[in-house]
DNA sequence: TATACAATTTAGAATCATTCTAAATTAAAC
DNA sequence: GTTTAATTTAGAATGATTCTAAATTGTATA
């Protein structure tokens, strides 16, 4: 996923009008390889004199998140940060550094049974405690 | 743990004061087969004649928090929910009627490699979607 | 039992991520 | 080219949480 006549075409494709601004928008999450937040996608994109307005930045990323683009992941009560979905995967959150690791997981080997569920739309895994970077500072 | 003698050596075990405001919380968290936010906790602790104030209800939970006595939960960017903790279980989160279903998990058997992962401290699964009971409502 | 000290509680102010609002701009349709 | 709809925008409003500083409570010591 790199053009953007590829970008305009995905977006097409989930019924989103390509404007300009999503299509930065788009562009940055493909290439961005974090899961950053809304104050680093705008800081991002002013610096690279894409000055959208935040309530823009907001806007595009719920209306990507409804449409099934990208998935908002709220690790803490502060920013939340958003995840651009290639395929299921699980999440490592050092709480010493902040870093966030994927690792692919294959959920239905899992089989995970919730009785109650009647279907199921999202499916997250998160683990939590020091990666190996921050143990081995001590 | 039913009686506040109980909740007392549960707090003094973990290295926390007994006050009244802690063991009527604490004892509100086992009794609640729910997982409460904190305008929920302090509303019905209220309705019961228990007045604290909602500082006190944050600070305390926030401590319970850190001594692993509870674990705080974000579904989303609206409040955060509280969940005491009894075993290692799973979420399963109703997108329809906002319930959020308990289901015991073998994390150990999951199996799951993280390989940037140090030391883990806590592990956590959300599945979302429509619970049965939302389903059969149509 | 009185006094000093530390911890806890408290009300309300402050913070800050997010949402809302209403105007301005852009794109699309006729 | 004009009208209409969608998108963007800046700034105000919201609301959950945190902070602050004073009041209260509990604890230790004389």
């Amino acid at each position: 996923m790199q053009s953007f006549s590829e970008l305009t075409a995905l977006l097409e494709s989930k019924g989103i009008k390509p404007s300009l601004q999503r299509l930065l928008l788009l562009d940055y999450m493909y290439h961005c390889h974090e899961h950053p937040t809304v104050e680093k996608i705008y800081a991002d994109l002013a610096a690279q004199g894409h000055a959208l307005s935040k309530a823009t930045v907001y806007n595009a990323l719920t209306l990507f998140v409804q449409k099934g683009i990208l998935r908002i992941v709220h690790l803490d009560n502060s920013e939340a940060r958003y995840d651009i979905l290639t395929n299921d995967h699980g999440h490592f959150v050092c709480e010493c550094c902040g870093a966030i690791y994927d690792e692919p997981v294959d959920f239905d080997q899992l089989n995970l049974q919730f009785p109650e569920a009647g279907s199921i739309r999202q499916r997250d895994i998160f683990y939590r405690g020091v990666c190996k970077r921050c143990k081995d500072k001590g």
